[in-house]
DNA sequence: ACTCCAATACTTTAGC
DNA sequence: GCTAAAGTATTGGAGT
């Protein structure tokens, strides 16, 4: 068989990978889809607010900040886990 | 009216923006929750398809790739659609 | 005169700019290994406290959340002259 | 003895363990100052260079091929170390 | 020793 | 055009 029919007629399970992995790639593509969605309302709700007169600037750094306490608690949370665990308890 | 008391009976006007700021910046946070998710999710499909043999760095670039051939598409469409419209022709 | 030539006898402004990019390179290895060594002693530390019976893990989660603490205070001052700025106030 | 006092009044190889144990994290915490401040000057020379014109993008690939050919040096001189020991030589 | 996961550093893109 | 945020890739650490 010539390797140019070997490309035409691919082995079962290579074409079962092609199949598969085409799927999986589309929908990594909807998923971005729908993230980009989302990335343009949050500009536009930055735009309008800033329409009315707030200050964009400072409304990032506050749902910067508010995000950073967030992770903050959860580290404490972590940690608090970690030190028990290595007493020997667990909650 | 002492500052201190001007504190606690706010004007009207500020009273209102603060609540609609409170408003704007949980939209904003909330829209931020569910990219978030989609961040998470789209993660997963890869994490998945790593389990399964896929090279993920590779799955990374056809995914941008496909992402700029898109770009460029619309690119070039929206030329035509402006040398069709510089002709007094539509399409 | 030759291409070969050419490239044996450069201009004075390439010539100069060669030693200079070779210098400035050198100079990041030099940064990059003093990096790498200091890296090598953290590791060394760490080997040694779980040699005296330290848990690595707990002492990285100490280190990473002593670290977000200081982060956050800088975040929270940042903050702090983004609102002084915002009202015309400067500290 | 009530719990609240052994609190107080700990057994004396955990308080050496935590005097040790805070020594650690605080030298810990200054190696990580100091790779910090390395970081940042490697950072300062790639601006610098290229404030003089030189594309940074093209001299951080150069410091990166320059590491790992020093490295295949290294192991090939390892390699070489490995067939004469097996040899009984030495060089 | 080797694999998997986490963190850091580099790159690129977006906002101002 | 520059600074800052997001995404991506590489490195280092933990567990088996």
């Amino acid at each position: 068989m010539s390797a140019t029919a070997a490309a035409q007629k691919e082995q079962p399970a290579t074409r079962f990978a092609k199949d598969q992995l085409k799927a999986i790639i589309e929908r990594i593509e909807r998923l971005e889809e729908e993230k980009a969605a989302l990335v343009a309302d949050i500009r536009e709700v930055y735009a309008e607010a800033k329409g009315q007169g707030f200050d964009t600037k400072i409304m990032r750094q506050v749902v910067r900040l508010r995000k950073l306490d967030r992770a903050d608690r959860q580290e404490q949370e972590a940690m608090l886990d970690l030190y028990l665990g290595a007493l020997g308890m667990r909650h």
